[in-house]
DNA sequence: TCCGTAATTCTGGAATAGTAGAAACATGAA
DNA sequence: TTCATGTTTCTACTATTCCAGAATTACGGA
């Protein structure tokens, strides 16, 4: 991950509903959740929910697919797994080792794939 | 971590210099660097670096001391980790387990304890 | 005590982000 | 078609953040 990726990841997250929304999909895990129920569980007016979920999209935080009418989002868990790494780069580098990075791995992503 | 604290620091990182800052930190390990290194390798004004350093602060992802006329900041590993710990947190839990937190543990905080 | 350096606070103008109503678009069903 | 539902785009208003010059405080040395 590059700088660019990383503030836009990191802007996306620090933001009280965009937060909500974002743990409420790793909670949901990669079978996600359509943006009708994770609107009624955050109770934010629909333009609100879709503004702040463009800006998860931008930032590669979430996809989505749509599946009829109803559109449904998941974490993207790679791009999580890559600013978590980013931010523990080089941890310590000037002085002593330490443990590198973590990792949230979905198991399957079921149907896709 | 509460959202409070997840939101603050992510909020604090999400800003390209302070990123930076912050990222130059950490390399930097326990030991920290001036508040004078750190403006002079991110070259930015006094009063911005000051701006900056003072929502790091904030949300708690550094920490200064005061030797004798200068400042040394050092990166708080603890908060660092607990953020991370914050974003992985019930990863999949409506689905299937996946592996939790991540880590960076500096071994000795030089001199101090 | 006076000076120089390190860093901070004060300040206000410029830029950016958040909010949500209303209108529009997309889809499936009748 | 026409209708209802899900979601997005448009828009304008408000609030917040960013920036950096100037003044100020903190400290150590001469």
């Amino acid at each position: 991950m590059k700088m660019d990726g990383a503030l836009s990841a990191l802007n996306a997250l620090s933001h009280e509903t965009r937060l909500a929304a974002y743990r409420r999909l790793v909670k949901a895990g990669p079978d996600g959740m359509s943006v009708g129920e994770l609107r009624e569980e955050l109770d934010v007016p629909p333009a609100t929910l879709t503004a702040h979920l463009n800006v998860l999209r931008v930032a590669d935080l979430v996809q989505d697919q749509r599946e009829g009418r109803v559109i449904r989002v998941t974490a993207n868990f790679d791009q999580m797994n890559a600013l978590l790494a980013y931010l523990t780069e080089n941890c310590c580098a000037d002085a002593r080792q330490c443990e590198p990075a973590p990792v949230c791995v979905p198991h399957t992503r079921r149907g896709t794939r």
